[in-house]
DNA sequence: CTAATATATGAACAGTTATTCATATATTGA
DNA sequence: TCAATATATGAATAACTGTTCATATATTAG
């Protein structure tokens, strides 16, 4: 390539394959944003940012049926983004962390949407 | 349902309806984490952390063809992910703010990943 | 133990998305 | 203008992901 920034570009890839996460990280990483990019599980989060419910009143806030939501909880459990506990009969969901608040908070100032 | 906290979630869940940000909001932060959720545009956007590139040099730090490299930038610039300008022949690429790279950095915490 | 309630899960289908291949466009140098 | 290089893109196929339906598990009340 015929680069003008030849030779900085180059280095540039060079440190930048160095650096590059394992496979297996970059795996990890992408999953959770995965896990945190389809509208259903984003609604999820957004309600438990009130503060902690059981799927009973998670379906009651974010609508769809409850066997999708369950499908959805598990995806985000799996992938530590909520976590669970159970309660008598019931189970109930929470944030896992700052950081999912943060990551919201992120990408809704990015995106210049309120919150 | 018969949850124990019964009074305190209902109003969570109703306070969680109300809050709940639009469909069309929800969509774009849905967008946009999915723009940074495949493993290869993780890693394209890990490389660019090092610095700007033209599309030759991040093929050479990522690995993959052209071609896919190229149908996945295009995605990660029409999510506003990236920016491109044009240098000559080449178009070099950048991370568009530093959003991405806080977003970048908070997942990799939240997984206690190395970077 | 049985019935009722809350939640989870397996399988199937539908919709979405990534990759590849071939080709198109844009820029530069001769 | 022509050849060469860099990047982009349309179409087709293959892989993945969400939703639904039916059913399973777990807990509590009686």
């Amino acid at each position: 390539m015929r680069c003008e920034h030849g030779a900085l570009h180059e280095e540039t890839a060079a440190r930048a394959a160095k650096n590059m996460p394992q496979e297996e990280e970059i795996g990890r990483v992408a999953a959770a944003f995965k896990a945190i990019s389809e509208p259903c599980r984003l609604k999820i989060l957004f309600a438990l940012r009130q503060g902690e419910m059981c799927v009973f009143h998670i379906v009651q806030a974010v609508g769809g049926t409850q066997s999708a939501v369950s499908h959805q909880l598990r995806i985000l459990r799996s992938h530590g983004v909520v976590r669970a506990r159970r309660d008598g009969q019931n189970i109930v969901y929470s944030l896992a962390d700052e950081h999912v608040v943060a990551l919201l908070e992120l990408a809704c100032t990015h995106l210049h949407c309120k919150l």
